[in-house]
DNA sequence: ACCGTCAAACTGCATT
DNA sequence: AATGCAGTTTGACGGT
């Protein structure tokens, strides 16, 4: 699979200016400053391990958006979800996962579509991510890639069918394929079943 | 302001 | 119990 059509995504700009200009996005813990500590606490992290991946954490996105959801005494850990309940109604949060974070995601899932519980404890402690947030985003993966497999499928089926028999409403369907290819533009590669990625049709 | 899209998180059920 | 899949919900964002 190609890394270098990457989807855009809500963080990207975000990361972008955390790594430009830290300090603007400092603004928006508005209340209590929240320690590496804090941050490791978040991810079921030992403050000794903080040190190692200090570097992700300093130009991570998903933190700050997580700062914010700690702020707002809400977060998506288990634990911090029975404190939600309990202070009331709250807004859901939605990590945005850093672009380093989905790249490594992504070349992981490149090369196995499932990992072990070892293999995801490891690699959500290297993004500084809880192993429940990865193995959410890998279900979430195949999902993704199963359905856009499928809808390649029947696409491509009446794209073959049209062919044999161009009609006037053929020229609608055709119309509707390139609807779907926009959809799909940023991350036009399929899984086939020689196990391999490739593009789809363009 | 509204709508469409994307993706993280969630739900419910099945499987091991 | 843990994990999977299929589908849904929800928040953020971009386009018009």
């Amino acid at each position: 699979m190609s890394e270098t059509v990457k989807s855009p995504t809500s963080f990207f700009i975000e990361d972008i200016l955390s790594i430009k200009d830290k300090t603007r996005l400092n603004f928006r813990r508005s209340s209590s400053h929240k320690s590496k500590e804090e941050c490791a606490q978040w991810n079921n992290q030992q403050p000794e391990q903080v040190s190692q991946s200090e570097e992700l954490c300093a130009q991570d996105t998903a933190f700050e958006a997580r700062r914010d959801f700690i702020d707002s005494s809400c977060s998506s850990t288990p634990d911090a979800m029975i404190s939600f309940t309990l202070v009331g109604k709250q807004k859901r949060s939605r990590a945005a996962f850093t672009h380093l974070q989905v790249l490594e995601l992504e070349n992981k899932f490149n090369h196995q579509k499932y990992l072990s519980a070892p293999e995801r404890a490891h690699l959500a402690n290297k993004l500084r991510l809880t192993e429940t947030q990865v193995k959410i985003w890998f279900q979430n993966r195949r999902y993704k890639t199963k359905r856009k497999q499928q809808a390649t499928e029947y696409y491509k089926d009446i794209f073959q069918k049209s062919e044999e028999r161009s009609t006037e409403d053929d020229l609608v369907r055709a119309s509707l394929l390139t609807t779907f290819y926009k959809t799909y533009k940023y991350q036009p590669y399929v899984y086939d079943f020689n196990s391999t990625w490739r593009p789809i049709l363009w």
